[in-house]
Parts: C-alpha cells; sequence; structure tokens
RNA sequence: UGGGGCGUCGCCAAGCGGCAAGGCACCGGAUUUUGAUUCCGGCAUACCCAGGUUCGAAUCCUGGCGCCCCAGCCA
C-alpha cells in the first residue's frame, strides 16, 4: 500500500467516497463497540484463481483496514477438500500483492481451526444443539421441504446427547463411509429461511486436504466455520457478497450457541459485474479448461493474472474499484469505466515510442541514399522528467497502412497522394506516387520532404493538419504484436438461458500481428515493460513471451479513437 | 397469500424531510508535431408507479409494480 496512511472515513478532510458500510463502521466506531478496533478478511476459497470482482473485495476490505487503521487478514476458506489446491492459494497470494496489498502476519487458513471446531461441534451435541443425521442426501433433500411448505423433522433428530456424541466421535474416527451420516444443527424445520432448516455442519469426506492431509475425513461447512473462524480472529465487520445475507440468521446462530470471543457483524454488498465479460468461477474454469483462452492468465481473460498480464497497472485496479463503489444494487459496470482507468494511469507513466503494425513501405525520393538522421525525441511529450530517446531516419520507412488512403473522405487529414503529412518529430512529406503489386495491391509510395521543415513549421506558413508515426526501415526492430478485444460480442453474454453463453464469444478477441516493426529503443523491453505506441495505444511486453531478441507486446487498450468514430458516423 | 434484498441520468453512485454530489459515456468549444492528453462549457423541474402525511418528500406512511438471491453432505 503506497498511498500514505489517512485517518478514518468519519473525519473531516478525508475525500474517499462514503458508502454504507463506511457509515456503519462510524456508527460502530462512535458507539464504542468493539474498542474501537477495525479487523477484516479477505476470505479466498483456494479453489481458482483470483478475477477483477474478487479485486472490488480486496480493495473494499484492506481499503477499510487501511482508512481506519485496522487490519485486514487473509484467510483460506479451505473446508472443502474436493476442490481446493495449493497451486490455487500461491495465485491467490501473489495476486494480492500484486494489487498492492499487504495481510503481514495475519495469514490464515480455516484449517487451522478444525480442532476447534470440532470441539465447538461437542459443545453443540451436548446443548441438545446438534445431532448426528443418517438421512441419505437425497432423502434430506426431500425432508427439507420446497420454499412455500415447511420440512419434516428427521428421524434422527431426537437422538439422546450420548449417541450423537458416540457417532461423531466415530465419523471423526473414519468408522463411515462418505455419506453415511453428517452433523446438523438443530434449529427449526419450519423456518421459512431454508437455511435455518437444521443445516449441516460436518460432513464425512475420505478425502485427502492439501493442508491437513489425511488427519481428518470429516469437514465442517461454510456455514460453521466461517463465523467461528471470524470469531476466532477477532474480526469486527465481516464483508460478504448479497447471496449471503440469507445465511446472516444462522451465522449470528452459530455464535450465539458458542462461548466464542466475540461476536463479528456481517455485511453485505453487491458483488461486482462488467459487461462483455464473464465473473464467475464456474464459466472462468470452463473457459480455460475446454481450451477459449490459453490459460488463467490469458489477457483476455477477467482474472487478475490476465488483467496483469494484459499490461493493466495495480494502480489502475484499485481506483477501478474506488469509482465502481459500494452499494448494495445489484448492477453492471460498463467495461469503459476500467479502460478509461488504465488510460488515465498510463497517459501519465506510460514512455512513449513510434511501432508500425501493418507497414506499408515510404520512399523518400529526393532523401539522400546514405544519410541517417537522428532526432531526439521526449519520451512524453508532457513530463520532461521521462527524459530523451533518439530515433534514427533515412530515406526508406515505413508508416501504417492506415495512415493512407488513395480516396480519402473529406475529414481524413493523414497521407493520401499528392497530400502532405508531419511524420512525427521529423519533416513534412508529401506522396508523389503509388507503386503496386502484381494484383494491383500498393505496396509502396514514393514521397518527397520539405528540408525546411524539420522540427518546424513551414516557413511559407501553409498548414499541414495530419501526423502520422513511423519506423525507419534500416533500424526499425521485427515485433510480434497481439491485439486484443472484448472477450465476449455481447454485452451480457449470461442473459439468454437457453443459449450457452460460450456461443457469444468474441471470435476477433485475439489478433497476432507478426510483421511489426516498432523504433530501435524498444529493442530493449523487458517483460511488464508498458508502452505508448503514439496514435495506437498503450502495449506491454508480454510477461512470459517477450524475451531478448523476440519482442512480443500485447495491446492493453487502444488510445481513445476520435478519428474511428467520425469515420463510423459517415 | 415462503423468506431475504434492491429500485435516483445510457452505466456506476452520493443523498438519511429543506428544494438532485461526483465519475464514466455522450455533445459542444479552446489549445496541441499523438484526430491522445489538458482545458473550459453542456448533460435528471427530476428520484419505479399511485395515493397519503407535511409549509416543504428521492428522503416519512400506505398500496402496487419490477428485478435479484435461497430448496449443495459448495463457498
Amino acid at each position: 500500500m503506497e498511498e500514505p496512511k489517512t485517518k478514518n472515513g468519519s473525519e473531516a478532510g478525508e475525500s474517499r467516497p462514503g458508502n454504507f458500510i463506511r457509515a456503519i463502521i462510524d456508527e460502530d466506531l462512535k458507539a464504542g463497540k468493539n474498542d474501537g478496533r477495525v479487523v477484516t478478511r479477505f476470505p479466498p476459497e483456494p479453489n481458482g484463481y483470483l478475477h477483477i470482482g474478487h479485486a472490488k473485495s480486496i480493495c473494499l476490505n484492506f481499503g477499510l483496514a487501511r482508512d481506519y487503521r485496522g487490519k485486514c487478514h487473509l484467510r483460506f476458506d479451505d473446508t472443502n477438500p474436493c476442490k481446493e489446491e495449493v497451486e490455487y492459494e500461491e495465485s491467490i497470494q501473489n495476486d494480492v500483492r500484486w494489487l498492492g496489498f499487504d495481510w503481514g502476519e495475519n495469514f490464515f487458513h480455516a484449517s487451522d481451526y478444525f480442532p476447534q471446531l470440532y470441539e465447538y461441534a461437542l459443545d453443540l451435541i451436548r446443548q441438545g444443539k446438534a445431532y448426528v443425521c443418517s438421512l441419505s442426501a437425497e432423502q434430506m433433500r426431500d425432508y427439507r421441504g420446497t420454499l412455500r411448505e415447511p420440512g419434516r423433522e428427521s428421524p434422527y433428530r431426537d437422538r439422546s446427547v450420548e449417541e450423537n456424541l458416540d457417532l461423531f466421535q466415530r465419523m471423526k474416527a473414519g468408522e463411515f463411509p462418505d455419506g453415511t451420516h453428517v452433523l446438523r444443527a438443530r434449529i427449526d424445520m419450519a423456518s421459512p429461511n431454508l437455511n435455518l432448516r437444521d443445516p449441516v455442519i460436518y460432513r464425512i469426506r475420505h478425502e485427502e486436504h492439501h493442508r491437513t492431509g489425511d488427519q481428518w475425513v470429516i469437514y465442517p461447512m461454510y456455514d460453521y466455520t466461517h463465523c467461528i473462524s471470524d470469531a476466532l480472529e477477532r474480526i469486527t465487520h465481516s464483508i460478504c457478497t448479497l447471496e449471503f445475507e440469507d445465511h446472516r440468521p444462522l451465522y449470528d446462530w452459530v455464535l450465539d450457541q458458542l462461548d466464542v470471543p466475540c461476536h463479528p457483524q456481517q455485511i453485505e454488498f453487491a458483488r461486482l459485474n462488467i459487461n462483455y465479460t464473464v465473473l464467475s468461477k464456474r464459466r472462468l474454469i470452463e473457459l480455460v479448461t475446454g481450451g477459449f483462452v490459453s490459460g488463467w492468465d490469458d489477457p483476455r481473460m477477467p482474472t487478475l493474472s490476465g488483467i496483469r498480464r494484459r499490461g493493466y497497472t495495480p494502480v489502475s485496479i484499485r481506483n477501478f474499484c474506488e469509482k465502481v463503489g459500494v452499494a448494495k444494487r445489484d448492477s453492471c459496470v460498463d467495461m469503459g469505466l476500467l479502460e478509461f482507468c488504465i488510460r488515465e494511469d498510463l497517459e501519465q507513466a506510460a514512455p512513449r515510442a513510434m511501432g508500425v503494425l501493418r507497414p506499408l513501405k515510404l520512399v523518400i525520393e529526393n532523401y539522400p541514399e546514405d544519410q541517417v538522421e537522428e532526432f531526439e525525441a521526449p519520451c512524453h511529450p508532457n513530463d520532461p522528467a521521462m527524459g530523451t530517446r533518439t530515433i534514427p531516419f533515412c530515406r526508406e520507412l515505413f508508416i501504417e497502412r492506415d495512415d493512407f488512403m488513395e480516396d480519402p473522405p473529406k475529414k481524413f487529414f493523414r497521407l493520401a497522394p499528392g497530400r502532405e503529412v508531419r511524420l512525427r518529430y521529423a519533416y513534412i512529406i508529401k506522396c508523389t506516387e503509388v507503386i503496386r503489386g502484381a494484383h494491383g495491391e500498393i505496396v509502396e509510395l514514393r514521397c518527397v520532404y520539405d528540408p525546411e521543415t524539420r522540427g518546424s513549421a513551414p516557413a511559407d506558413g501553409r498548414k499541414v493538419k495530419g501526423i502520422i508515426h513511423w519506423v525507419s526501415a534500416r533500424h526499425a526492430v521485427a515485433a510480434e504484436v497481439r491485439l486484443y478485444d472484448r472477450l465476449f460480442v455481447k454485452e451480457d453474454p449470461c442473459a439468454d438461458k437457453s443459449v450457452d453463453y460460450k456461443t457469444h464469444l468474441n471470435p476477433h478477441s485475439l489478433e497476432v500481428l507478426t510483421g511489426c516493426l516498432v523504433e530501435p529503443s524498444l529493442a530493449k523491453a523487458v517483460p511488464e515493460n508498458r508502452y505508448q505506441f503514439e496514435r495506437l495505444g498503450y502495449f506491454c511486453a508480454d510477461r512470459w513471451d517477450c524475451k531478448p531478441g523476440r519482442l512480443v507486446f500485447n495491446r492493453t487498450v487502444t488510445l481513445k479513437d476520435t478519428w474511428a468514430k467520425i469515420d463510423k458516423k459517415d
């Protein structure tokens, strides 16, 4: 967290946006709750990679801890040995750190509490508030009732404390196969809240756990584990997403029965949605395993590792999460906001360079054959502190194919036959001839340059509106450039439940360009270096594939393109 | 005629009875050797609807309507 530590949100001068969670904390503080402590936690299940939706939660929880001078714990919710892996734990920690947050010593696992959780379960049984149920899964579903009808009590509901204790201990000892018994909380089978109809709190799973190995064959369920874990860690505000709102009565019930250190407050907020992508673990996994993307960190993925590889910066993600706000309304944020955030950051942070994606050869006929000039260009037009780089210039250049049109529309002010244009940081040139190939395609442009226009406007006062980028044919360096676009063509790929969301995958979400040419100063680019290729967009040297002698750039985002808008309108 | 939430500009989102913040997008215009950036200006007589209370309501009350979540031994 590189930002200066600030005081809490209630103090004057604080500019952070207010949200209902901060309002609750402010009130709690005013009322003297929790001895003035603020302790939050980010509790991922290690069964997938983090995505931008998690970033919202991370920024919220760690941000609260920062602003209220509290703590935010990182706790892995690893209660289901069937789905969880260490690979995920590692990636999650990397991603949280990359985002810019630090949990310090406060690193935990729900599995750390298995022994205590077990003791608490015994306690519940002794109080007659939990029982071993031997109904099958199907039977239990049947007994649970429906949304409108109350459930029926299990025939095992009134087993004696002794029998329950005995059975539960034997469950733990591994005497029974999976699915034969569960431990259930004894609450109310007629509750309109299904979560309270004697929820399962322990199940048998003869499965190796990635941390506890084969030490346990019974594993606690989320509802039972999460609240107790929070209490043991003395969490003050347990922030989760809306779908857990119905679970809050159970969260509170469990803590009310037990002798725990404190009773944290669960607060729910709306999860993040972004259009033209999907943010559900299940679907992201499917995209990866189905080979629809190259992996979890494919630059098109909304995963933090994907976004990172695409070229997004941590600060841009944090700003995005800040701008998105925190509320309880289901919402879907425009992808355009994310793009705004990365442009906003890179505009000031990324050094400029010239690169030609689709090269078109251009020969300056009145420029001496052997002459080479070197131009000193600023690395940033508005920030001299970023220094300069030198750009070689000679008779033969490459320009962007899109910057030439034989028969241009009115508002096109780039190169065309007989027209003048400025070569950025160099001379004004005029196109005199178009050379064609065997099939009539344009293969080369012949031009003349005005030697008097280097670094200055023409003396005769004529106006040249267009400025285009270029590279020297003799000095340019080859590069591969990967152009990324939105992953889906539909705003909400999952809106129509009768159609597989994958049918809305954007077939043009990746375009690989291999014949690109970039200015020689880029030869030294190392993985994750970010640049603005002038007039084109922001590009990031690929984290894995960019190596000395083989440049690979990913397009993070284009520059705002007013011309494209005008062109589309006409 | 199950329960729990939510409805303020195209998209987010403040607002908590005193007369609709802000951001994105969008539309003008200025500067500009990136059609970028920056800069100025515009952008809800209106807060799901209908009644009611009040001098005064997005904010309170009543009744509708709409959307989301819940019937895993997932989290």
